[in-house]
DNA sequence: AATCGCCTTCAAACCGCTTTGGATGGCGCA
DNA sequence: TGCGCCATCCAAAGCGGTTTGAAGGCGATT
C-alpha cells in the first residue's frame, strides 16, 4: 500500500493525502480525518526511502565505532551510551546508523557518510587530545556533537562532557581528608581526553595541599580488569605502597580489588579505593549499599542528552555550537575508610 | 556532484555512466575508465537514498534492542556482537541500524522497519523459550537470524548459535573428573534459551554419573556482578556449601569470586570455578594465563558470522534457513584445582 | 453582477538514481 | 552491395514520496 493507491481509494490526489497525513493547514479537517482513518485502516505507513530522497534529510544520526588495529578494545561504556542514545532515536523517529570500521578509515567513513547522504549528523565518541575528527566535520559540514571535549582543540564546537576534572580533584580530596598520603591513580590511557582531565584534578588536589606528586604513583592503561590489577600490583610492590587508590572505571576497580585481596589486603580498612562510576546497567556498583566509593555519573543518561543535542542541532543548523557540563556525584561506599595508622 | 553533473561533464547519458560506474558489461572498456577517473576527480559518491528508492533495497540491517521497562539491563555482551556484525556490514556497504525500544514495542518496531522499509533484514538477539519474535518475522516477512536458537518453536528459521548445553556438559565433567560432587550452578535467567541449554548441559553431566541434582546448588539470575556475588554468597551459606562453581558469565564470575574470597577461601585451592566466557575484548580473561577456567566463544565472531549469514540471506532469499552450530573451548585456568578432601 | 480572496484541492515537477527498451553505427559475411 | 549482428550508448520511465504553482468553488464585498 502507497501513497497512489491510497488516494485513489480515497478519491483524492496524492498531494492532499500527504498534506493531510503531514499535519499541513491547507486541508480541510474533515478530509484529514477521512484519510487518516484510512490510512490506519489499510496500514499504511510511507516508505522511508520515498521520504529521504524527497526531503533531503536522512533521518538518521551515525555513530562511527572505530576499530582499533592495534588493540581491538570495545568500549564497554559504549553499550549503555548507545542505548541512551537509541531512546532519544526512537522518541524522535530517527535511525541511528552504526558504523565499525578499522581507525585509519574513519576519514573515510565521515566524509561517505556526508556525501552519500546517510545521516544527517553525528557523535564523535571518545575525544583525544587535538582529536583531528572536530576539524574535520568541521570541515566536511556534517552536524556533529562530542561526547567528550578534545583538550587543544581551538575552534568551537558542540559538546557534552562530564565535569571530570572536578570529579576526581574531589574524590582525591576525599581521600586526603581520610589521611591517606599516597594515593595511586590508576587511569585510562592519557591519549584519551577524559583521562588527561582526571589526572589534572587528581594533581591539582594533591598539589593544592602540598603534596608532592609521585610518578610511580601514577599509572595510565587500557580500563580492563587485567590492566587495572596489573597497575594496583606493580604499586602495591612499591617500597613506599599507597594506601589508596583512585581508578578510573568500574572494571578497572575489579582487576585492583583482585590485587588487594591477593595480597592479603581488605578493601575499605587496609587500603581504599574510589573509582568512576559510568552507572553501567550490566555492571552496577552494589545495590543499595555502594560496593565502591565511586565518583558516579550515568553514561545513559548522556546519550539521551548527546542525541537531543545533536537533534537540536540539526533542526536549528544555525544555533551554533552547544555545550552542557554534568557534574559527577561522589557517592560514598564500602572501599573508603581512614588511612591505616603507619 | 550527482550522477546528471557528472554525465554531462563528461559528455555521456546518466545511462552510461550509472552502468560504468556498476561494472556493467554494456560499455566499452575505454569509456568506463574515462568514468571512473572522473568520479574520482570530481569525487562523486552516488546518493544513497537515491540509490535505495530507485533499487528497493534498503542497504540496511536492522538490530532491535528492547529495554525491559522493568529491570533495564543493557545486555554486556551486546557491545562486541555488534562490533563484529559491524564488521561484516562494512566489509558489504551495508549499513547497521539500531532500534532501541521499550519491549512492549518490539512488535510495532518489527512491522514498522518492515513497511517503512528501512531495512533488508534482521537479527534477532537474546531469543527466550518459545521466542514469539520467530513465528511474527516469518508473519512480517522480513529475511532475519537468531543469535542462538528458540527452545520450543516449531517453525524453522536461521540461527547460528554456540553449543551452550555441550560447553556447560563438559565442564560440568572437566569438575566432577576433579572430584567435586557439589558443584552450583550460578545461571543466567532461565528464560533466556541460552541458559536453559546450559542448565540442561550440567543435568546431564550430573546424571549421567548417577549424582542428583540438588535445586539450592542451582541459582538463576541476571548476569551482573552483584548477582553472582550473592548466588554464591547464599550457597556458600549452605550447611553443604558447594566446592565448585559453574558460573554463567565472567561479570558474574567476578561476583562469585567476591564471595569466595570475602569468606577467605582462596579460588583455585578451596574453591574451584568456571565461568562461560564470551571474549569480550573489555573483559579479558587474563592474558597469557587465564584467569578463570572457562568454556570460551567469541561472540564477536559469532557477530561476524550470524551477520554474513544474514547478508547471504538476503542475497538469496529462496536459499532457506540456514543454521550453524558453534563449539565453545574449554580453557584451563587457574581457577579450579582437585576437590579439597572432606 | 462583477470582483476579490480564502479555502481546498490538484497536476506536475522534482529528489537522484536504476533499468527497460530502443537507437545508432561499424563490421563481418553472403 | 545489402543484411544482420553486436557493441555501445541513450531517452525515458520508473521508485514513492514532497512541494510548487495554479485552479476551482464559493461566500463576501463593492
Amino acid at each position: 500500500m502507497n501513497l497512489k493507491e491510497l488516494s485513489s481509494k480515497l478519491g483524492l490526489s496524492p498531494t492532499t493525502v500527504s498534506r493531510a497525513l503531514n499535519g499541513y493547514p491547507e486541508v480541510n479537517e474533515a478530509t484529514r480525518e477521512r484519510v487518516m482513518a484510512a490510512a490506519k485502516r489499510h496500514n499504511y505507513h510511507p516508505n522511508t526511502r520515498a521520504i529521504r530522497l524527497a526531503t533531503g534529510r536522512a533521518m538518521a544520526v551515525g555513530h562511527v565505532i572505530p576499530i582499533a588495529t592495534r588493540h581491538e578494545i570495545v568500549n564497554p561504556v559504549f553499550a549503555d551510551f548507545i542505548a541512551g542514545a537509541g531512546e532519544t532515536y526512537s522518541r524522535n523517529d530517527y535511525d541511528m546508523v552504526l558504523s565499525v570500521v578499522p581507525d585509519d578509515q574513519e576519514e573515510n567513513t565521515y566524509r561517505g557518510l556526508k556525501s552519500k547522504g546517510n545521516v544527517d549528523g553525528v557523535i564523535v565518541h571518545a575525544p583525544k587530545m587535538n582529536d583531528p575528527r572536530i576539524a574535520l566535520l568541521r570541515d566536511v559540514g556534517l552536524p556533529f556533537v562530542v561526547h567528550g571535549r578534545a583538550t587543544g582543540t581551538a575552534l568551537p564546537y558542540s559538546w557534552l562532557d562530564v565535569n571530570n576534572r572536578r570529579a576526581f580533584q574531589r574524590a582525591t580530596e576525599f581521600l586526603l581528608d581520610l589521611g591517606h598520603l599516597r594515593i595511586g591513580l590508576v587511569n585510562g590511557l592519557e591519549f584519551m581526553d577524559f583521562a588527561i582531565r582526571r589526572r589534572t584534578g587528581y594533581v591539582d588536589a594533591l598539589t593544592q595541599r602540598g603534596i608532592a606528586i609521585d610518578p610511580p604513583l601514577m599509572s595510565s592503561d587500557e580500563m580492563t580488569e587485567v590492566a587495572g590489577y596489573r597497575a594496583a600490583r606493580t604499586m602495591l610492590n612499591l617500597s613506599a605502597p599507597p594506601t589508596a587508590f583512585l581508578v578510573a572505571s568500574m572494571i578497572s576497580g575489579m582487576g585492583v580489588r583482585r590485587a588487594v585481596e591477593e595480597r592479603g589486603l581488605a578493601m575499605g580498612r587496609d587500603i581504599s579505593v574510589i573509582i568512576h562510576d559510568d552507572d553501567l546497567s550490566y555492571m552496577k556498583n552494589g545495590e543499595d549499599l555502594p560496593i565502591f566509593t565511586a565518583t558516579r555519573s550515568s553514561v545513559r543518561e548522556a546519550g539521551r542528552l548527546t542525541a537531543e543535542m545533536l537533534l537540536e542541532l540539526i533542526a536549528h543548523p544555525d544555533i551554533g555550537p552547544q555545550n552542557r557540563l554534568l557534574e559527577a556525584e561522589l557517592i560514598i561506599g564500602q572501599s573508603t575508610g581512614p588511612a591505616p595508622r603507619p
